[in-house]
This record gives structure tokens, sequence and C-alpha cells, in this order.
DNA sequence: GCCGCGATTTGATGCGCATCAACTGGAGTG
DNA sequence: CACTCCAGTTGATGCGCATCAAATCGCGGC
């Protein structure tokens, strides 16, 4: 266990990590970066896979490293919600319980990095600032969900539509926050099939056909492909989606942008290979006192 | 700050609190009993009143004490939503943000415990045993509230009414679990107004009376008067809901029931004026140490 | 290049439930 | 005791969207 020789190995697939620092392994300090790195391992699951079912043993939890999950809960006659999409980056799993209430599946082919869910929770025992880093996020995807209730209980169907294309351009502008090229924040891009999409947002993959077209014979958006949309108008869909302004703030998802002063300046783009030296530093200086 | 004067006065008032031992307090060690005690005060707050707007100033958190809290979202056009109920025991507000993302009122007459917010954390941050418990409820009310996504998507109206009533009659098994007294156990208890049973199960209070009705014709619940109902087929109300029976598991909302074995055997009843003497002692003898 | 199959689009129809409106009953008031 | 007033009930109507059905597109395989 105490061994330096395996855990090296380890940690430098950490090193590589792409979403390191959008995890709560960001805010992990060196000894329970090693101790993450000792228990977890990473798999690749081809869309369509379920990763854990629902209500089976909450085996294991994990962080998406690249593609999306669906949550989803399904009612004894078959309808089914999709209560959840896990991006890369973003936590999955659910601690603390022995059955998980919810089945993961792969939406797209993903790839995950999985961790023994005891394991993980003896990780977070030991380091308290993991267990403050996960509790900010829950508390952010617990706004997450209520933010969805709106969405599901008084917005029509056109309205969810639009919210949705408005909350893909939120997460493409943080994607590429620093860049000037101003055409890829135009563009809305959804990762998941249509039938999930329909899922998602509790309508049919006729509806939402219909609501894309009109919005595009309007002049709101630019069909570019079936996954791709350019927004034209974007204070029209704004306005269109039923929401207020600020309530877009809700859907800027990725943990740890935009979250208080712990990563001030955050230059790095999530594909860039640079080493975030300053911003660990940064991490690790300004946390909170436990014990 | 260290004179044992004021604390002791507040701790007092901390030993009288009728909902103690469901609320986070509930895992606190003594010095952190003390600490939340020196930051609390009690506050009772008229039917109808806000305690904190949407989009404010996240200033305060805090426990209710009596009453129940609802947490709404409103559109631009004015379409509400009630996102969350909080029923006594229950923590409200925003720990770790400068705003709240809803509104929370007073849907009766309530009694809260309020602490600043700012104090509160600092409270958590010197005590991991709160952060931890904070967590495991916060991670409790995200599984609820995915649970209302699927009844927000997929069930239709009479289906939210019969699994409303069935939520409301698990918050009754739980008051009076070990009471032999079976007929309080079948007698659903709806403290809400129906306006506000409306908006929270995203309906019409014309379409909530109808299935109300049509429950009472067809025999599964006889209404004793306009917010109680006695459940006299209770399978039957099962399958109108058409939930499996697994998924009332998450209905169980008091935070401290039904998780381990902290609160093995809880006979205080909440609206019971008996002290609840035994349950004070056994309360702190069975909770588990964290660290 | 042709075929076949799934994904998407477009159209026609029906139903669930919101909406509007009228009525009823009980609690509080002068 | 009539009064108002609000909560709840009951009925009539219309609309949004699911559903069913058919056409079209797109794409990999041979």
């Amino acid at each position: 266990m105490f061994e330096s020789d395996k855990p090296h190995i380890d940690n430098s697939r950490c090193d590589r990590c792409a979403v390191r620092d959008r995890t709560v392994c960001a805010v992990a300090h060196l000894a329970a970066e090693n101790e993450l790195a000792r228990v977890s391992r990473t798999r690749r699951v081809p869309a369509g896979e379920t990763i854990l079912a629902e209500n089976a043993e909450a085996s294991i939890v994990g962080n998406v490293l690249a593609g999306v999950l669906r949550m989803t809960k399904t009612l004894p006659d078959g309808r089914e919600q999709i209560v959840g999409l896990i991006n890369p980056g973003e936590f999955f799993g659910r601690p603390y319980s022995e059955t998980v209430e919810f089945a993961y599946e792969a939406a797209t082919d993903v790839e995950l990095c999985v961790m023994d869910r005891r394991s993980f929770e003896a990780v977070v025992a030991r380091n308290p600032e993991l267990e403050h880093e996960l509790l900010l996020t829950t508390l952010d995807d617990l706004a997450f969900a209520r933010e969805r209730m709106l969405l599901l209980g008084c917005q029509n169907t056109l309205e969810r539509v639009a919210t949705y294309l408005l909350v893909m351009l939120e997460h493409r502008e943080q994607l590429f926050a620093d860049v000037a090229l101003q055409e890829h924040k135009r563009v809305a891009v959804s990762a998941i099939t249509r039938r999930d999409l329909a899922s998602y947002l509790s309508t049919t993959i006729e509806t939402i056909s219909r609501h894309i077209h009109h919005l595009s014979r309007i002049g709101v958006i630019r069909i570019i492909d079936s996954s791709r949309f350019e927004v034209l108008a974007y204070e029209m869909l704004l306005a269109l989606s039923g929401l207020a302004r600020e309530d877009l703030r809700l859907f800027r998802k990725a943990p740890l942008f935009g979250r208080g002063p712990r990563l001030v300046a955050l230059n790095g783009i999530i594909q860039s290979r640079q080493t975030p030296v300053l911003t660990s530093v940064k991490t690790r200086s300004s946390r909170i006192g436990h014990f």
C-alpha cells in the first residue's frame, strides 16, 4: 500500500487527465490526489450501455472524462424520464447510499474515471477539502434540478427547446471563454440523440422537430445539421424561452468555473495540455481551515 | 466569546427544541451545539410572508421548527412553480452562495430557527460532522428533486395527486412509527393550501378537486375535510400513482429517519405535548462518531 | 450505384387538462 | 341572521401536444 511504485504510475495518469481541473479532484491536496489515483481506473463504455442499473447496488462512483451519461428513472409501465445529463468533468454515482435511485447509462460513447464507492468515501473522510467540494457541487446540482422542475412544470415545449439551445450555448461559451473566435460561441451543439433529448425535455421527437424548424423558419437559428444550430438572434431566443436572463446563471454547470475565488484566473482551456501550476497553488492556499 | 453565560441560555432553548433530533443539529458534538446555539435565534413568520426573495442575498439559513415553507421560482410573465416544500426539522436556505436561486416563503404560519449564513458556514467549517451531515441531506434532497422531475415529466395529473397522498401517508407513518393506533397511519394530511398544492403538482385546483372526488367516488379514499383524507385502499392508490413500491422509499424525507442506526426508536410525535425525554437521551448516545 | 434501415420530417387526428364560468358551502363580520 | 368573502366544486369549451401514420432523408453495406 505504501510502496511508491504503483501509485506514481497511477498519478501520472491523472496528470494526463483532460478534465482534471474541472472535477472534484481539482481541489485535492497532494496526499488526497495520490489516494484518489490509487483507487481509480479508467473505463470506456459504448453508447447505450448501462453503468449502474436503477435501484442496483451503488458499487461505484466516478468522473466523466469524455462523452455524456444520462440518469434515468422508469415507471413500471415503461414511461421513462431522463432526470439528468452528466458531462465531461462532472461527478456521477451515489455516495453514502447502498443503492442508486436512478439508472446511469452511456448516452454517447463515454470514457469514465471509476472508483469503488466505499474507497472513495474513505478518501473523502480523510480529506475534508474533498468533502467540502462534494458538498458545493451537490448544492449546485440541487439548484439545477429545481430549475428543471420549473422547465417541466411551467414551460411549454417551445420554451423548453429554446431553453435547451440556450444552455448548450452557455456550455459552449464557457469552453471558449477566452478564445476570440466569436463564431464558436454562437453554435449550440447537442451531443445526445433526439430520442434522449425528447425524454430530457419530456416531450416527443416530433414536437422537437417542429419547434426546431419553426425557430429556423423565423430566423432565430440556422440548422447546420441535426445536432448543431447557429443562434442568429440570441435575444429573441431568450424571449422565446420565457426565462429571465439571470436564470441562465444556473446553467453554468462546469463545476469549478465562476464559483468564488478558488480558481481566480482559470486561463486553462479544458483541452489545453498546460500544467495549471499556479492554479493548483492558489487552490491549496485558499482553502477554508477544517480542524 | 468564551463567557459561559449567554451561550448557556441559548443552549437551553435548543434543549427545548421540538425538532432537534431531526435537524442537522442532531449530529453536532457538544462544542458545535453550543456554537450553533450562539448564532441562532427563533423567529415566527405568518403565512404568506417572504423569508428570502428570489435572487436576493442569501443572508440567512436555518431550520423549520413548525409549519411549512415553500420554495418557488417565477417566470418573467408570472407563471410560478413550487420547486420544494420544507417541513419541520428540515434545513432551508442556500449555504455557500451569495444569492438564493429561489424564493423562500411561509406556506403556513411558521416558526424558524434562523442563523446568519456566514456564521453558520463558519461553524460548519470548524465541525466536520456538520459538513458531512449537510452533505448527506443535500444528496437526499437531490434524489428527491429528481424523483419530482419524473412526477412532473411522466405522470398525469391523477397519478400526481395519488402520489402526493402516498407521500403524505408516508410522512404520517413515520411520525407515528411506533404508535399502535393504526387509524393515524391511514390518514393523509395536507398542510398546504389547494393553491399551493396545485403549483407544487403543476396543475390547477379544479383538476385536483376532480381527481380527489374521483378517488373518493371509487372508494380509494374517504374525504374527512378539505385537507385530510383517509386512505381506504392503499394498494389501489399505489397502482393509480403509476409508481413502483420502492420509489416511495425516496419520499421518506424526514432527514434523520431511516438512515442508519442513529435514531433507533423515535417515539416522540411532533405535535404531541409530551416532552420527548427518552428520545433526546437516545439520540445522543446513539450518534455516529465522525472522525 | 443500388438497397435497406434507422433517423427525421410532415401531416391528420384525438385526448388530457387548462381555462373560463357558474354555483355551493362554510367561516368570519357587522 | 343576513352579509360578504374566499375556498372549493362542477360543468362547458378550447388548445397544446401526444399519437398515429406516411413521406423523406441520410448513411453504411455489398
